[in-house]
DNA sequence: AGTGGCTCCTGAGCGC
DNA sequence: TGCGCTCAGGAGCCAC
């Protein structure tokens, strides 16, 4: 599932593959929720713009083109964006092809919940689910005083905490996960009940976890692929994640797995407190 | 206001 | 072999 690290690898490989290039045309598949207007009416805004800029917001895709328009794409479960740099066969989940001048781009998802709207450039920065999201926890500006702020505005568990996209924009079930053991913390604390040392080491983590898991290309637990195809590493060095009942790689103790925010959360009970 | 539960959707994995 | 069940989950929405 593109979680912040994978819609980045997402982004850098887009832009290399396509940055520049003009869309000839397109052709729309299925439509008929992922799309936030009418296919044709989509086709006909998109039809001989170019390619000009990409940028992210937490799990948010945004694609600049040239006539002021920007495609916000969001993958949740299975989505995906692939450059092929020849014609290349539809599979049974792709939903829309982007021609382009050179290459096609294709749009596909197998659980249908990715969504992608047009929005006027200028107004990007008004799309309500944009405006919601909380810091972005590897811009410069992110300091662990605006975690323990968002945080203390938090009831709930931490889990739940990590996983609202308006306390800290990016973090899915995979990297909370993973940033929580990193940090020590149980996953069914509650947000307030954490001390300064341990926000700080929280904030070190989900730093940390997520620059990694970039560098790693991203985590192809199942389904995710970049825009080149290929799959990210990073689920080699998952910690938790998927390892409920398997041994801890830090203690040797079995894992433990339980539904919290309901979300499956595996985590250590003698490596976390 | 904050929270928990439901919904969307398909494929994988399991037991029988 | 194949059927039917359960599970996986991001975020929007609704009821409480």
């Amino acid at each position: 599932m593109p979680e912040l690290p994978e819609v980045e690898s997402i982004r850098l490989t887009l832009a290399k593959n396509t940055l520049g290039k003009k869309i000839i045309h397109i052709k729309i598949l299925w439509s008929s929720a992922a799309i936030s207007i009418p296919g044709y009416e989509f086709a006909e805004l998109l039809k001989g713009k170019f390619i000009e800029n990409f940028d992210r917001r937490g799990k948010y895709l945004l694609i600049g083109l040239s006539n002021g328009i920007t495609m916000i794409v969001h993958f949740r479960m299975t989505g995906r964006l692939i450059y092929y740099p020849e014609i290349h066969p539809l599979d049974k989940h792709t939903h829309a092809v982007f021609c382009l001048d050179e290459g096609e781009l294709h749009y596909s998802d197998i659980r249908k919940f990715g969504r992608i709207q047009l929005v006027p450039t200028a107004k990007a920065g008004e799309v309500a689910s944009l405006v919601k999201l909380g810091p972005e926890p590897l811009d410069e500006a992110f300091s662990f005083d605006q975690l323990g702020q968002s945080l203390s505005k938090k009831k709930g568990t931490i889990k739940a905490a990590l996983l609202d996209q308006t306390v800290i924009a990016g973090l899915g079930n995979i990297y909370a996960d993973e940033a929580l053991f990193r940090a020590g913390i149980l996953p069914e604390r509650n947000t307030r009940s954490l001390k300064v040392s341990e926000i700080i080491l929280l904030y070190n983590s989900i730093y940390e976890i997520l620059r990694e898991g970039i560098d790693a290309r991203g985590t192809s637990f199942r389904d995710y692929r970049d825009a080149e195809g290929n799959r990210g590493s990073f689920q080699e060095s998952l910690m938790v994640y998927g390892r409920g009942g398997q041994e801890c790689k830090g203690c040797g103790n079995p894992l433990e797995r339980k539904k919290i925010a309901g979300r499956t959360t595996v985590f250590c009970l003698h490596c976390q407190r």
